[in-house]
DNA sequence: AAATGTTTTAAACACCAGTATCACACAAGC
DNA sequence: GCTTGTGTGATACTGGTGTTTAAAACATTT
């Protein structure tokens, strides 16, 4: 009579603790609004994950994981077949936003929540949090920083870096509003559209290191 | 014996509330950090403000509406003194950024918390946030928005408000940071420097409407 | 078929949050 | 002088949180 099957609660968990931690935040979700939506107990979420802070954890880190590999992956690609010349900015912000915004190569069920989520991270004040930042994605950002670098080798360091922050801040920023765009624009943008929102910001980032 | 006076407890709420606050988010600080912090009862709070929820309202919408009169007050002058000729971007730009990064002229003491507070804000999950930004900010912000339509006439509908939308949030990015800049860029950027975070964000933003 | 290891369940626990209560201090006013 | 009203103070209350427990159910193996 009980429902299903062997390794079903701890996908169940994740993918409806995600979906709740996107819309209202770390802490704004407690564990019984998870387990009671998944359908599953309230322990089970102790016993397959032993916190609520490492289920954030897992959750967080899987799909940042899975992103900067494809990442890393297609800049490394990118550096190799060009051999020592710089590759192209239009390029390397490719890389670096299209496997946020897009589902990627990684056959899980990337989507809306995901994607608003991680826009949602980098304004969380848990202190785990920035420390997943830390690790997880500033080596990543400052390998893309570097080859972005070459680009704009005028500016002053800190004012390179500063360009830099505000892109990536825009970037994030953008993952954390796709879900209400419409609301945001009285009605002329579409809610949940990825793909104008990369081809946007592919124009908008590459304008802000011109010069 | 007791240590003070009159009217004191309020403003020593507000003070301490905003600042614990923009460090750890308005449901990551109890109201008993926030009075212990202030040297005042528990019960002080809900006496002058009558609600937890009531005393963010009043920390963010004081702070918002201090800097969105500057802003309207400064925009429908340039308007005025230009007699209907479109107000230049890096003014428009300016006024929309100024009073948000730096002190502006209300003689309230704007300082690095309220700055990060105001940053946290738009990825904010609780309900009661957004509805502030939508009555408070939002209007500002379509009207900042129509003003720079102006220098952009060739993007359509669509691509100007993403366009637009990515450069706010880059400025709100860009006030969530600013206090950990020094980490972020290995050492580079200074923390605290709304000036070089300003002058940076207004060649950024008017690159990104250019063509 | 019995035994073993694993997962699920319901209930309880300890804790901390926001809020409410009620007594007290102390000022100003008739 | 006494009263009234405003602010303060310590404390109690109610509800929800993450977590733990121990028993039951299940699956798997021998």
């Amino acid at each position: 009579m009980a429902i299903e099957t062997s390794g079903e609660t701890p996908r169940k968990i994740l993918a409806n603790a995600e979906s709740l931690f996107a819309e209202y935040g770390l802490n704004g979700v407690s564990l019984r609004q998870i387990t009671s939506r998944a359908g599953v107990n309230l322990a089970a979420v102790n016993y397959h994950y032993y916190d609520k802070e490492a289920l954030c954890r897992e959750i967080i880190t899987n799909r940042l994981r899975a992103i900067n590999a494809t990442r890393l992956d297609e800049l490394t690609q990118a550096e190799a077949r060009l051999d020592g010349s710089p590759v192209p900015l239009d390029e390397i912000l490719g890389i670096m936003a299209r496997p946020l915004f897009l589902s990627g190569s990684d056959p899980s069920n990337y989507n809306a929540s995901s994607r608003r989520l991680l826009g949602r991270i980098f304004s969380e004040p848990l202190p785990f949090a920035a420390e997943i930042l830390a690790t997880e994605l500033q080596p990543v950002m400052t390998r893309f920083g570097q080859a972005i670098r070459r680009h704009a080798p005028s500016l002053s360091p800190q004012d390179f870096l500063w360009r830099y922050s505000l892109v990536v801040g825009a970037m994030h920023h953008a993952m954390a509003t796709l879900h209400d765009m419409k609301a945001r624009t009285n009605g002329v943008c579409r809610n949940d559209d990825p793909q104008s929102a990369l081809s946007n910001f592919m124009v908008f980032a590459a304008q802000a290191f011109a010069c």
